[in-house]
DNA sequence: GGTGATAAGATGGTATACCATAATACCGAA
DNA sequence: TTCGGTATTATGGTATACCATCTTATCACC
């Protein structure tokens, strides 16, 4: 693995955890020093995480965290609503025995993680589920797409991830999408995620416009 | 604009033109001859096309551009099906009589390009039609993605618009695209543009197949 | 004549030096 | 005291030098 490569998750998971703040500008030589690499490094680094949407460039500025706006976060939530809403659809219709089994098991580690609350296991065993299910249905590309934009909301995900394991609505909610697939019911699939979704979208409005709110006062 | 702005627009318009076969390898030091700056440069630009997928890069070996295969490609047309229905619905719901003014204005220019027979005018024609389409829906992420995606099948593009002017059912699938959204019809502009895509899908289709038989033999 | 090893060249990876520009702070004059 | 200008510094943009590794070709030995 190259330098390259432990740079980029180094401060994507950055990003994500909420260690830089939104907005927060990206100056190249402290991170150098941060990361403990050169400034060749952090440029490229940077260049992708721009191209991923994460991090914005300002004309003779140099480049800041992206910031997240409900607007775009919104469209995010809709284009995620149609791209799982049709994997999941797709997976029910083809999901073998062998299928169904590895799903079960993301399952479990998704309700050990919503059981022990630790926000960080819920979020990968979350993304691992998805995983499979974007696996099984065969769209790898529409995985990657997702992948992409779950990054530039990442920290909205977080949040919510965080809230939800208090109630725990969330997992009957995850579990009824499994169950769909489990017998092969695309359609009772297709409706789970997307209630599943629009709940996500819903809890992650009420926390962003109330950050919002009381970021401005 | 910076030298990498310009860098990457050459560099992917080289691309998207064919003048880059897919599986050529970059090799840095003549690209930089050619584009005429520094490696800096020419490694920052490609790491921007990795992450668009433009680029892949093999490990110890470099970068090369992109390879397309049907199963990718195939996975990107559903998935820009699924998004371009989508806006097109939204677009026949919201549009304005000024926004339908810009979309015919954009028709009128793909006209003129389908009657010119220019390869390179089509293409953006039509990016231009689509870009208003998502515009007026308000869907500027989906856009981006759209775009992005459209990137890794741009040669597949070209040349189906390429045979498409020949008969020009094209032209016409796209001006019934337009009437749905002329008379606020959502259900007709999603069917209109689904038929779109689903014939450039299968011209794509054709033409590849046709492509890897031949370069087996 | 074939196979393997070694050396040379090519290529990517990394680090650093230099330059241009924009923001800021300080000083002087009104 | 305030406004404006100049100088300094911080930062990003660009270029290049150096190093590690992989590939390939040639030569020697079997």
């Amino acid at each position: 693995m190259t330098l390259r490569d432990m740079a980029l998750e180094k401060m994507r998971a950055a990003i994500i955890a909420g260690h830089f703040q939104s907005g927060d500008r990206l100056v190249e030589r402290p991170l150098c020093d941060q990361l403990g690499v050169s400034r060749s490094v952090v440029r490229e680094t940077i260049r992708y995480l721009e191209a991923e949407g994460l991090v914005e460039i300002l004309p003779n500025k140099g480049p800041i965290v992206a910031k997240l706006d409900w607007e775009n976060a919104q469209q995010i939530y809709e284009i995620r609503m149609l791209l799982e809403t049709s994997a999941a659809q797709k997976c029910a219709e083809l999901a073998k025995d062998g299928d169904k089994k590895k799903l079960g098991k993301a399952l479990a580690q998704l309700k050990l993680a919503y059981s022990s609350g630790e926000t960080n296991d819920l979020f990968e065993a979350t993304t691992l589920f998805y995983q499979y299910i974007f696996e099984i249905s065969g769209q790898n590309v529409a995985w990657e797409v997702v992948q992409r934009l779950n990054g530039r909301i990442s920290r909205l995900r977080a949040m919510t991830l965080g809230t939800r394991d208090r109630h725990d609505a969330g997992y009957k909610r995850i579990e009824k999408i499994f169950s769909a697939i489990d017998t092969n019911d695309p359609q009772a699939a297709a409706a789970a995620i997307q209630l599943h979704l629009t709940e996500a979208a819903n809890i992650a409005k009420t926390l962003l416009t109330a950050e919002l709110s009381k970021s401005e006062k």
